[in-house]
DNA sequence: GTCTATAAGTTGATAGAC
DNA sequence: GTCTATCAACTTATAGAC
C-alpha cells in the first residue's frame, strides 16, 4: 500500500511542504502576491509546478501559509515582556530580537509587509484576532510598570507599533537603508550598528 | 488648427495628466505594481484605457511619475534641518511634517514602501542619488549639533530611517494600526496622539 | 485628442498518463 | 505522489476610425 497518499503527516509530505513554503516566501517577498508566478515558485523549490496545487490547493493559501508561518514566529519573543521583569532589560531584548529576525529572514517580513500595504485582504482575521489579543495584554504589562513608576509613560500600544517600524524597517527597506548608506551588502557590523542604535534610541525613549 | 496636440504643455495635457496620476496612485497603493492594471486606472480616472498609453506610454512610466513625485515631496520637509535652527524644533517639525504626510496622502506613502520593498526596480537611481544626498547633507547638520552638545550622540543617518519607519507605518501598516487599535477608522484624534508619541519618543531619543 | 476593437503574450489551474 | 500538456481567462499595448 502507499502510505504517503492517505498520510497527510507523512514525511515526504512535510518536507515538500517546507521546501515549496521556502521557495514561496523568497518569491513572493521579490515580487509581491500578483507579481509573483506559481511557475516561478515551482522552479525555485525545484519541483514542476503541478506539485504546488497538489501540496496548497491554489495560490492564496500558500500565500497565506507563507504568512501564519511568519505572524506565529514574531509573537515569540514577546514572551518575556512579562510583570516580574526588568523593563529596561526585556525591552531590550524584544527590540534586539526583532533586529534579528529582520537580519536573518528578511524575505519573511518583507512578505508580510506587502499584505498589510494592501489591506491585509488574507491575513486581516489573524491581525484582528491572535496579533490585537497579545499586544493589548503586552500592553497592559508595559501600563503597569509606567504606573509603578519604573519607566517613563509613552502610550504602550503605540510603543509597539515604533519597535515594529524601527526593527523591520531594516528587512523591508532595505535597499534604501544601502543606498543611503552607500553600501552594496549590510555587513554584521552594519546590523550591530543599527540594532545599537535602535535599542537606544527606544530605551531613552522609555525613559531606561 | 487644433493646439492641444502640437503642445505637449496645454491645460488639457496637464489636467488629464493629473487626473491619470491621482487614479494611479491609487490603483497602485491598493493592488501593487503588478495587482494594478491599466483598466482599473483608466476607470478611476474616468477615461478610457487608451489614453492612459498616450499620455504616459506605458504602464511603468506611469507608475515611476507617481514615485518621483512622491519622493520629491518628502524631502521638502528636511529644509527645516540647518545648522542655524533650534535641534528640537526642527526635528519636531520635521516629524510632524512626515506624520501629516502619513495622514493626509497614505496612498502615496505606500505606493513607495511597495517600490522599495521589491527591491527598488524602477526608483533605484532616485534613491542612490538625490536622496542619499540630501541624507548626507542633513546628518551632517545633526552630527554638528552632536558636536556642539546640543543633543544626544546618536546615529544621525540611521535616525533618519527610525523617523521614516516610525511615521510612515500610519501611512504603510494602517490595516494593522486599526486592528490592533480595534478602530475601523482612525479619527484626527487618533493621528493626533499617534503624532504626539512619536515626536516625544524621537525627542527623547535625541536627548531633546 | 478620444475611444473601440483586437492582437500578442502571460498565468493559474487541471486533466490524465505514469 | 510526480509530471507533461493544455486550457481558459486575463492583461498590456496598439491599430485605426472618429
Amino acid at each position: 500500500m502507499n502510505r504517503s497518499s492517505s498520510d497527510p503527516g507523512g514525511p515526504i509530505r512535510q518536507a515538500n511542504r517546507e521546501l515549496i513554503l521556502g521557495a514561496a516566501e523568497k518569491v513572493f517577498a521579490r515580487a509581491g502576491f500578483n507579481g509573483a508566478t506559481m511557475a516561478a515558485i515551482a522552479e525555485a523549490a525545484g519541483l514542476p509546478k503541478a506539485n504546488l496545487h497538489y501540496y496548497f490547493g491554489n495560490k492564496q493559501e500558500l500565500y497565506r501559509e507563507v504568512l501564519a508561518g511568519t505572524l506565529h514566529d514574531w509573537l515569540v519573543p514577546m514572551d518575556g515582556i512579562t510583570p516580574e521583569a526588568d523593563p529596561r532589560s526585556a525591552i531590550e531584548q524584544y527590540v534586539r530580537a526583532k533586529m534579528a529576525m529582520s537580519a536573518a529572514r528578511p524575505d519573511a517580513s518583507r512578505v508580510f509587509a506587502n499584505e498589510l500595504l494592501h489591506g491585509a485582504p488574507v491575513l486581516g482575521d489573524l491581525v484582528h484576532g491572535e496579533l490585537r489579543t497579545m499586544v493589548k495584554r503586552k500592553a497592559a504589562v508595559i501600563d503597569g510598570w509606567i504606573a509603578a513608576g519604573r519607566m517613563t509613560a509613552v502610550d504602550s500600544i503605540h510603543l509597539f507599533f515604533t519597535i515594529w517600524a524601527a526593527t523591520q524597517t531594516y528587512a523591508d527597506f532595505d535597499v534604501q537603508v544601502r543606498a543611503v548608506l552607500g553600501r552594496s551588502r549590510l555587513t554584521a557590523r552594519d546590523h550591530q550598528r543599527a540594532a545599537d542604535h535602535v535599542v537606544s534610541m527606544i530605551l531613552r525613549g522609555c525613559g531606561l
